[in-house]
DNA sequence: AATTTTCTGAGGCACGCACCTCATTTATTA
DNA sequence: TAATAAATGAGGTGCGTGCCTCAGAAAATT
């Protein structure tokens, strides 16, 4: 015989299946006894609720919500056509997911747009913002309202409950640093480092890990403190241009925030010696070209797919109130050379 | 209004949801051009059988079965692991997977085991085994009986319709060249190439890969011919001491198999120069140790939990014929060093 | 003990689909 | 044209669960 049902718990607990279902669907209106008794029902017999047949009995499908931020990279769009791929392919297991975006860098917006979300038409959230107080008790209020929440891409370590789907960043950062030092050779010279904002507490992260590698793998390097663009591309033109131009021999560029493509046109544009190492962040169109022509020799990435689907497993999971593989929800810190590239749309 | 159902098809394609139910199911009766109203009206509301429903109402599930070589390693261990997990955690959308063993290098005895799987009894089959006539006829029998085949981590290239489960050995075996030739810096010497056999094809492809990227990007580097264990503890050890004692400096060690225990055993024994770089595959208990000891500089590994999921997705989406989404089923070649090395049970 | 309140059981309908039977219509062949 | 075969329609039941109603049973209150 299969697995046990509604029918096989209600003979097991020894109550009708009005009961249960009361139990199940935590409706009042029963005994404290009895719901213990059905509890135990269900661990004896190794009940499991039938979700398929649940959604189609409820015919519910899980609303979910992104929230992204409004300026537009080569990385968010990975992450909106992930989205809109996963949208269609999930259409069918009852799950629809919507974007909302939000500026980056106004905390103030990012809750305000969380706190219009009820759950009368929203079933789970995916935030991705920088952390802060304001963005921490937006979401905290999201939960509180009974949606569940997960932090995508950008950690919320202040956000009790947001399970954060993402990479280690401090991890990913000395990843590079292993990859700069050994690629690098014996060389001597300067280390560029240059992001967005270190603001972002992903940059922090990553220059913490990278600095800790390079200074005990290749402390024959000098790792210049941080640039930051503010992606401005005439600033980002300028730092480049002073740089190459007072550092005699720069042996390498980490590229630590993943909108690079006006960095990498400035580098192009004031060129580098030969041996230079570029290593940058996240897989996209540009960096998958620049691997291409040898421009740049490592990226760092996370599979956005994955991170959707992910996302979107873990929400379904704590809306149902169900488990979740967790080495399946590991996210990856993928090394990209040339040689292992997947293909254009993976 | 929600996405079609049975009813809504038939309505559009102006005939009973007999006829309907007849054409979905490919039953017998119905006539040619009433066949393709049907097809054309699903395209033209865009119906997709809701297949949570479909299952329920017939009741089924999937019965899956691994045909694994039945000799022991840990990978083969981690591949036993995830599918267990995969087990559990598939089991409430009604699929379960089994195990059957063959030994490795007896085509007979695998293409037998293969015959005697039945539609009755099987309704997917996955298969790891040495690319053979007698194993390609056999997938063929299999699939003529109707049971989907998919080629799980060695290639049947040779087997139309087996879809491949793995990673294109060649481009992993070019990865480790391009990580060999950068980690040996400027280092001259000899690389020594070791494996179980090179009778299998993924060997084959993995040394050309290997080679053509060590032709370009080390010529400093003399690539010794590989040499084969024959999984034989006492042979491997003699070879490694013969090889390292005979080359002066061994820059680098590619172990292409994913049995290195034994290979590992023998070089910790024998000693090699602290900067020698040694590079295998596939991330277990073992190389993991490796890693993090430094006794070993990278492992190049597929995610053996997304094989096996990967594997069941297909397998799935050929059973009830439905598509799948290429990006998710594309097996990574990983990267890993100690820095990204993910968490035990990832 | 009588009354109110709180539980509990029995049963039905629905979800989207599979699968079955039987009657009826349409096409094919003699 | 009649006889036969093939195609189609109508309608029912069940899968496991959610959700609703109503009548009884048990417990708590007066």
């Amino acid at each position: 015989m299969g697995k046990p049902t509604t029918k096989d718990l209600a003979k097991a607990a020894g109550v009708s299946l009005a009961t249960v279902d009361r139990v199940l669907n935590a409706r009042a209106g029963v005994r404290q006894a009895t719901v213990e008794r059905v509890q135990k029902a269900i661990k004896d017999i190794g009940f499991v609720r039938d979700i398929a047949a649940a959604n189609l009995a409820r015919g519910k499908d899980y609303r979910l919500v992104f929230l992204l931020p409004d300026h537009d990279d080569e990385f968010l769009d990975l992450i909106q056509t992930a989205l809109h791929e996963a949208n269609d392919s999930m259409a069918h297991e009852r799950t629809s997911t919507s974007i909302i975006r939000a500026p980056a860098n106004d905390p103030h917006k990012v809750a305000a747009l969380l706190d219009t979300l009820s759950a009368e038409q929203v079933d789970g959230v995916a935030v991705m913002a920088s952390e802060t107080p304001h963005v921490r008790d937006a979401i905290a209020r999201l939960t509180a309202r009974g949606i569940p929440v997960v932090a995508f891409v950008s950690n919320q370590p202040s956000a009790e409950n947001a399970y954060f789907v993402g990479i280690n960043n401090a991890a990913a950062g000395r990843t590079v640093g292993q990859l700069m030092a050994r690629f690098t050779g014996a060389a001597q010279g300067d280390v560029l480092v240059i992001t967005e904002s270190m603001q972002a507490r992903d940059s922090q992260e990553r220059r913490l890990g990278f600095d800790a590698i390079m200074a005990r793998y290749a402390p024959r390097l000098h790792v210049r403190p941080t640039m930051e663009t503010y992606g401005d591309p005439a600033r980002t033109a300028k730092i480049i241009a002073t740089s190459l131009h007072n550092q005699p021999h720069v042996a390498g560029v980490y590229l630590m925030n993943h909108n690079i493509k006006k960095t990498m046109q400035a580098i192009g544009k004031f060129g580098t010696p030969e041996d230079t190492v570029i290593i940058g962040h996240e897989l996209t169109p540009r960096t998958r070209a620049c691997l291409l022509m040898g421009e740049m020799d490592a990226v760092i990435t996370q599979d956005v797919g994955h991170l959707v689907r992910s996302s979107i497993r873990v929400l379904k999971a704590k809306i149902t109130q169900l488990g979740t593989v967790a080495s399946q929800e590991r996210i990856r810190i993928e090394i990209i050379l040339r040689e292992n590239m997947p293909e254009a749309n993976g």
